[in-house]
DNA sequence: GAGTTTGAAACT
DNA sequence: CAGTTTCAAACTC
């Protein structure tokens, strides 16, 4: 039998005490993943040797996740096979003890002092009885699961799960407790781990969430089926705590342990279902946390503009569906996520959001355009000519490009070309479009009807287009064109360059807007920041701010949400945004939100902190609106959140 | 769905 | 920096 011997196990012991510290919500997710891969079995020697750091970052390296990823994927074996019916309450339970254990032993503040005893019996016994090869593949895997000694092995673990349950209960409840603080409180989540969720995006998280989330339909539908109708709990732990999803996998984890350990009116076959079915719930998890990250990446259009019109905010915000790796509980999670305090937006309709056709139904999206995919064919999506690439999003399945490389398994492929484009222009990734309260009124003379002079960045050179079609980044970004613009004869329905002017007034907002209105910004793909104060304000009176774009971003769609890759770190303080001079510093104010220093608390923090409204209050509380005036906003804002949290410069290791 | 138009991005 | 080419989205039929 193919044994992993501890050596190799102690690295990731190590491994995951750092990744707690440093890397929680992606590391974890990442870890979990690989538990469910056959070769996971090695997890289960996790010996004690945790205090070796050696060999943690090779561990960890986002590289050997996505190998390991690929090749979960490639043999067939992925999470989704494991975690599905296909393997029987005992293969659940090895799947689940190693993950359980490595993170466990993992865990440096965690109270699990329990779980180390059992650590440690369990990893005598099962590499006591077992080999020592340090390879499992999937033959192996499977013929271990069908071993004798195999299944001995799983009745100890067994064994030692009831005790744990009760002894393991109090930390239980610790990390369930942390979790629940992460998950009330968005702003709880910078004030108290600051420096380490910064790095949660890291390229390799976004990554691997990427990778991990292609392969899990079947998961996905499986969980959901479950989930729907016979986990009511779950459901709610999934909504209730979204950031969750995104705490390392201990907290998930717990939460799902917690929902079995206290539910003491269970008996034990109850608890040994709630079991599977947590094994389960976590592929359902995973799937939450990908999503979560998915959208981190900037202040897209991409992720902002497809807010519904109607009363469906929370959908809007729906990450694209999947391909194939469909996930339907997408919507779910962004749901969740866009309004944590507010599980009574989506409570409601729970149950039959559970359901991807009856939550499309309830999202009234446009299956068609709700789901923003690119079609590139020669750039291998690593130009800006991809609209998934230059909104620093992974492409996934739905979209229909050709050799593409903008995928997490090309991760250094993608980010070296991020770098050589960014090196030739910084802003190239930057939102094509800010938005400024105190650039309302125009000091430049323009006859802008953008509300908040929502501005192109670099301004259009539309020729033919009138700049009112979508050939139009101005238009299609929702905003009117400005002196920055090179374009001819600007008809712009959100606001004409300097010297273009409408022969008849009436008629630009009656034709021209009402034609933008059906067109434009619907499925922009240009990324917006909104800057300064009107950050805050706009997002908190989306009413008033975006009367002038009644259309602006009340476009049904949301372009699909491919995982976002890390944008290269800039500083820039608040403070140095000149309302006239945003395009300049723009950049800047970016990076404020997509990087932020590690063990720092982002000067945009600090100095617009306020509003962040980091700290929504309720669930129609409009934080980030842009324009759209649906309830967006709070998942908007969620948005912004994420890229706070996710997009951090290139993980320290250093230890805290 | 195929073909055309358009303008950004990339290249020279 | 300007001109040209490439590219993919938007658009039209």
């Amino acid at each position: 039998m193919d044994t992993p011997d501890k050596t190799q196990i102690t690295p990731s012991s190590s491994l995951s005490k750092f990744e707690i510290g440093c890397h929680r919500e992606s590391r974890f997710s990442v870890k979990r993943h690989h538990f469910l891969a056959p070769s996971n079995s090695r997890v289960l020697q996790s010996g004690n040797d945790s205090n070796t750091d050696e060999g943690a970052s090779e561990a960890v390296q986002p590289s050997d996740v996505y190998d390991d990823q690929v090749k979960c994927d490639n043999n067939g074996s992925s999470s989704r096979g494991i975690s599905s019916d296909l393997l029987d309450e005992q293969s659940n339970l090895a799947i689940e003890l190693p993950r359980t254990l490595k993170y466990d032993f993992g865990s440096p503040d965690c109270s699990m002092v329990p779980r180390d005893e059992i650590l440690k019996n369990t990893s005598v016994e099962v590499a006591g009885e077992e080999g020592s090869s340090l390879q499992c593949n999937k033959d192996q895997w499977e013929e271990r699961q069908q071993s004798f000694e195999n299944e001995r092995d799983l009745r100890k673990i067994r064994r030692i799960f009831p005790s744990e349950e009760s002894a393991g209960c109090e930390w239980v409840a610790v990390v369930s407790d942390v979790a629940d603080l992460l998950t009330l409180n968005s702003s709880i989540i910078y004030d108290s781990t600051e420096g380490q969720d910064q790095r949660n995006a890291d390229p390799g998280t976004t990554s691997f969430a990427s990778a991990i989330l292609q392969p899990q339909d079947d998961s996905s539908n499986l969980g959901n089926a479950e989930t729907g109708d016979s986990s009511g709990s779950c459901k709610q732990s999934e909504l209730a705590d979204p950031i969750t999803d995104q705490t390392p996998a201990i907290l998930s984890t717990c939460l799902v342990d917690k929902l079995v350990v206290s539910d003491s009116g269970l008996k034990k076959d109850d608890k040994e279902e709630k079991c599977k079915q947590s094994s389960r719930q976590r592929s359902i998890r995973r799937r939450c946390l990908v999503f979560e990250k998915a959208p981190g990446f900037g202040l897209h259009l991409n992720s902002l503009a497809n807010t519904s019109k109607g009363q469906n905010h929370l959908s809007k915000v729906t990450p694209s569906p999947m391909k194939s790796g469909e996930v339907p509980h997408d919507n779910k999670v962004m749901v969740t996520e866009s309004s944590p305090q507010t599980p009574a937006a989506v409570g409601g309709n729970e149950a039959d959001q559970n359901s991807p056709e009856k939550k499309r139904h309830f999202e009234n999206i446009d299956e068609s355009t709700a789901c923003k995919r690119c079609n590139c064919k020669r750039s291998k999506c690593l130009k800006l000519y991809c609209d998934c690439f230059a909104a620093g999003l992974y492409c996934i399945e739905p979209c229909s490009c050709q050799d593409c490389f903008n995928k997490p398994i090309h991760e250094n492929v993608v980010l070296e070309t991020r770098r050589q484009i960014e090196s030739r222009n910084p802003l190239a990734f930057a939102p094509k479009v800010i938005r400024s309260m105190d650039d309302v009124s125009d000091s430049r003379g323009e006859t802008n009807k953008t509300p908040a002079s929502a501005r192109h960045k670099r301004g259009c050179n539309c020729k033919k287009s009138s700049c009112l079609k979508k050939y139009c980044e101005c238009f299609q970004g929702g905003v009117g064109c400005s002196s920055n613009c090179r374009c001819e004869g600007c008809k712009n329905s959100f606001g004409r360059k300097d010297g273009e002017s409408f022969s008849d007034e009436s008629e630009f907002d009656a034709e021209a807007l009402e034609t933008s209105e059906m067109k434009a910004p619907e499925n922009s793909a240009l990324a917006v920041v909104v800057s300064k104060g009107e950050e805050y304000q706009d997002l908190s009176a989306p009413s008033t701010n975006t009367s002038r774009l009644p259309f602006a971003y009340s476009g049904k769609l949301l372009k699909s949400f491919p995982h976002f890759v890390r944008s290269s770190p800039q500083v820039c303080t608040t403070q140095e945004l000149d309302s006239s001079d945003l395009s300049s510093c723009r950049p800047k104010f970016e990076s404020d939100l997509q990087a932020i220093p590690e063990n720092e608390t982002p000067k945009v923090l600090k100095h617009n902190c306020p509003p962040l409204a980091l700290k929504p209050t309720s669930p129609n509380c409009k934080r980030v609106s842009p324009p759209h005036h649906d309830c967006s906003s709070s998942t908007t804002w969620h948005t912004r959140k994420l890229i706070l949290r996710s997009v951090p410069s290139f993980p320290s290791f250093s230890p805290p």
